[in-house]
DNA sequence: TTTAAAATATGATAATTGTCATACTATTTG
DNA sequence: CAAATAGTATGACAATTATCATATTTTAAA
């Protein structure tokens, strides 16, 4: 069993206010996982016992909407915790947690961090932090969805992939999303998604090699998404 | 100055787990003021310096999109505290507050409300639930933004505003809100909205009279909004 | 490798929604 | 009270977006 104490992943998140002797506590109760691409990390309604933090790897949480589409509510990187909302409200998971990438995630009960929770002022306090500005995220989200258009909430989120997540070595986004997910991010149709995509294309803003994306205009980009 | 011990908000906020002595120190260290219909609480990037104790009136939170259209994110009800994100996050305000109607409401300082807030766990245990059901309603508000269509969006929005805000005596919504209001909850032009009010009053499912809108068929809206 | 299935792409068309113009009505102000 | 202003309503039209059909390409499976 690895040690959480020299876990790179600790510096970035919430845990970073944990103490030694509190790493080594988490270290016992933790169990490691290994998460395939595609795979889920739990699902809407799901009682979830614990919270998991990401170590490696990218997952999305999505919602199903009564038309039967996936929304995706919000992408998540290494260093963050999942599931902490669920901890605190005590309710089952408000939304599906399903990797895009090969992941690795530790899982730690709920008892365990409520303990931590409860003893640890900065712990609470950073977990509390990370839930206001998801808070604040989802407002903003939110209007976007409600007051711009989907060419708009394209170039947003395409901008919003680079800067979030990088770019490979041939300057094309690193995250690797279908056109599917792509949709389900900005709220539209597929094809809407795949069509806009091509105009921009077309448009000298973005290159499409494959599945692969390049964002090479992204002035003319910023200047679209307003 | 009034007795916060005897207010009957504190029962149905955070604030119910203050005890005798925590409220006779709040009672000293706040303000309280009236709010007439249609003024602002704070504003949007606005340092606020405490929290806000609705004790009447409902007020809009809202935030102004790059198209100069206000989308309204929440309503906040009598018993609700306001600033709440702000005060945690140690941001300035991401949303504007306005009355809706005339408002009573109590100003707590920030530092008095922190000291409860790390004294007292249940107090900040309750802060907390508040702000993760908030991020839950934001997650589904979301999801409906972007996968429901107008009709459906408005249709829930009418049940949600007599479900929350209750009826008049004859039967019409409690809460008063201009056209342009409730185009800035669902998130479309105002005479959209116009358009689709007329014709749910035209097929009997609402029935419109000046300014009041009355639900006819609750059975029907509920299937409309899906 | 060949076939099947899934993902991507594009056209045609319909449905939804926004915008602009213009009435009409209610409310406020001088 | 009259005039001005804000809010509500409706028509006409354009823009946006979804849906269905159908290729084409890519990926997975037999």
């Amino acid at each position: 069993m690895s040690k959480c104490e020299q876990c790179i992943v600790r510096q970035f998140s919430s845990l970073k206010a944990l103490n030694k002797e509190e790493l080594l506590r988490m270290a016992d109760c933790k169990t490691s996982y290994t998460i395939k691409k595609g795979e889920h990390i739990f699902e809407e309604g799901e009682i979830t016992k614990g919270v998991f933090c990401i170590k490696e790897g990218v997952c999305k949480l999505s919602k199903l909407s009564a038309n039967g589409k996936d929304q995706i509510v919000k992408l998540v990187k290494p260093g963050e915790l999942l599931g902490q909302r669920s901890m605190i409200s005590d309710e089952p998971a408000n939304l599906s947690a399903v990797a895009l990438e090969d992941m690795e995630v530790c899982f730690i009960p709920k008892t365990d961090v409520m303990g931590f929770f409860n003893d640890n002022n900065g712990f609470s306090m950073n977990v509390m932090k990370t839930i206001c500005s998801d808070l604040k995220d989802a407002d903003d989200h939110m209007v976007n969805m409600a007051q711009k258009n989907v060419k708009e909430r394209l170039a947003e989120t395409l901008l919003y992939l680079e800067d979030t997540f990088g770019k490979n070595e041939d300057g094309s986004l690193h995250i690797q999303l279908s056109r599917d997910e792509l949709a389900g991010i900005i709220g539209t149709a597929t094809e809407s998604c795949i069509r806009l995509l091509s105009e921009m294309n077309k448009n000298g803003l973005i290159e499409l090699t494959g599945k692969k994306i390049t964002i090479l205009d992204k002035i003319k980009l910023k200047r679209m998404a307003e």
